[in-house]
DNA sequence: CTTTGGAAG
DNA sequence: CTTCGAAAG
């Protein structure tokens, strides 16, 4: 047994007692307008958001749902659902505005990864994974198509403390990569989701720093690089190719995202032949309830 | 991969919609007035409240301290700490009113068991454990010396689910009961905490329906009678010896505090030779912040 | 720092 | 039902 005495912890509490550090003033993204329509002057008539919510149920609690029905897109992407199928919230299993609802969660650990998508419309069909056995046991994927196109929304495997799990994201990006181009070959495709990588410098606070971590590694990068070039584009950067400081995803430590020392880890990705019709590419910075905040994509088809 | 489609979650949320069920009025108990002076008439010199508190960190945010500072016990014993010494909050160990505070944790977990006595006196000694290795890894009892008694604060371990420890608690009831006698050939002692037996089944709201579960088996409840004939004396049945519904604790769960389902489980037991000065053995039921409520005592010494 | 399931109660 | 430390992020 651990045993102690302390006669006056007072004392010692006062020692603790830190100067606060001058807080500089964080340089913040604002969002502009929404633009609703094309280049060449087509009207959006499809509005998408994805969110990593870290956790459906506690997003539940803090009014993700709220923000979710005052934003009212046509299709609701989730990522880090961490919950079975039997433990969701009623108040997401009973919501009216979305009737078509497909959840994808991990088989052993069912508070790990898991996707969902919620759709105004029905889709044509649905599938879950990326048809390789390895792959598809921890709730990563969900692929739906629709007449126009395909939507995928995914959250890649994170590469871990450490870079412990760096050589299996190598295998998942080639794979995942595969699977896009062959969707691509039969119909455009919207990808959205965490597709956990900051692709270049411009992409997160502190590049520098962060090289040898999960999220910026130059194997993750040039992984997200080899998708583009396979025939895909990075919505956000092609509408804000300068833009700093945009960032999706804040660590809930050390108060990063008072400081907006953050990482553009979600993305909305678009086959080329999809480009003519992209309207505008958001970040809703502001919306509370998970370490990520939500992205939404309008789009005229 | 899990999956799953699910076209409208409204109609089968209706379905679970249960009929609610006629609540009976819980039958409460009122604890009296305090009794300042004892039997013969001398008055109450000495205060000593004992709670078990399910996890220091948390009751310390349910402002339990805010309750103790109410009460404001000469002596303070906490169970169930379940907080290694270096997470303690400051809101208790900067804390004035108790300049002398012992702590007693588990080895292994430390999120597990752990006792705590907080003085406004100096102790002349204090010691951990009851002598016997085997017993003395978890944090469970603190004796203090005083000029004339000994205090020990005691979390009794609970026989388990299933009652997968009551073999353990047997010998632990042997060796508790040979450890205070030994203390009471000294110095008459007070004991208190959270002894983990309801003693008789006016103890209990349901003696018929826990006889096979941890806290009322009746090699429990004979341990604890054992205890008491050799030579010492449960203070509140002393001094109630008829009065129902009088408990200490009830489950979380089944909203069992709000029908009154509890178990008195935490005790003050006294040397026969304090009897004369027991004035008050209290239930304070109101007091929120754990699953156990505190109790307190009144001693002319 | 915050989420989750798991052990313990 | 609620606590906690663990793993994960």
């Amino acid at each position: 047994m651990k045993r102690s005495k302390k006669e006056d912890g007072a004392a010692e509490e006062r020692m603790k007692a830190k100067p606060a550090k001058e807080p500089e003033a964080p340089i913040l993204y604002e969002d502009p307008p929404d633009k609703l329509s094309s280049k060449d002057g087509k009207e959006a008539n499809l509005k998408i958001t994805s969110w990593n919510v870290d956790g459906l149920r506690a997003w539940v609690k803090k009014k993700g749902l709220d923000w979710v029905r005052e934003e009212a897109p046509d299709i609701l992407c989730l990522q880090e659902t961490k919950c079975a199928e039997k433990s969701l919230p009623a108040d997401i299993t009973s919501m009216t505005e979305y009737p078509h609802k497909y959840w994808a969660t991990a088989e052993d650990n069912q508070g790990y990864s898991g996707v969902a998508m919620l759709c105004k419309n029905k889709p044509i069909k649905v599938t879950y994974g990326i048809g390789k056995e390895e792959h598809d046991k921890e709730g990563r994927v969900i692929t739906a198509e629709f007449p126009n196109y395909f939507l995928v929304t995914a959250y890649i495997p994170n590469a871990g403390k450490g870079l412990v799990r760096l050589d299996y994201r190598k295998t998942w990006d080639e794979d995942f990569k595969a699977y896009l181009s062959d969707l691509d070959k039969q119909k455009p495709l919207i990808l959205c989701g965490d597709l956990n990588v900051a692709h270049q410098e411009i992409d997160l606070k502190n590049p520098k720093g962060n090289k040898k971590n999960a999220g910026f590694t130059p194997e993750e990068r040039e992984g997200f690089s080899q998708l583009l070039a396979s025939g895909f584009v990075d919505s956000f950067r092609e509408l804000y190719p300068e833009q700093q400081y945009a960032y999706t995803f804040w660590t809930y430590m050390m108060n990063a995202r008072g400081k907006n020392v953050g990482w553009r880890l979600d993305y909305f990705v678009l086959s080329s032949a999809l480009l003519p019709g992209l309207c505008d590419s958001k970040i809703r910075s502001k919306a509370m309830g998970s370490d990520h905040c939500p992205i939404t994509l309008l789009l005229a088809t």
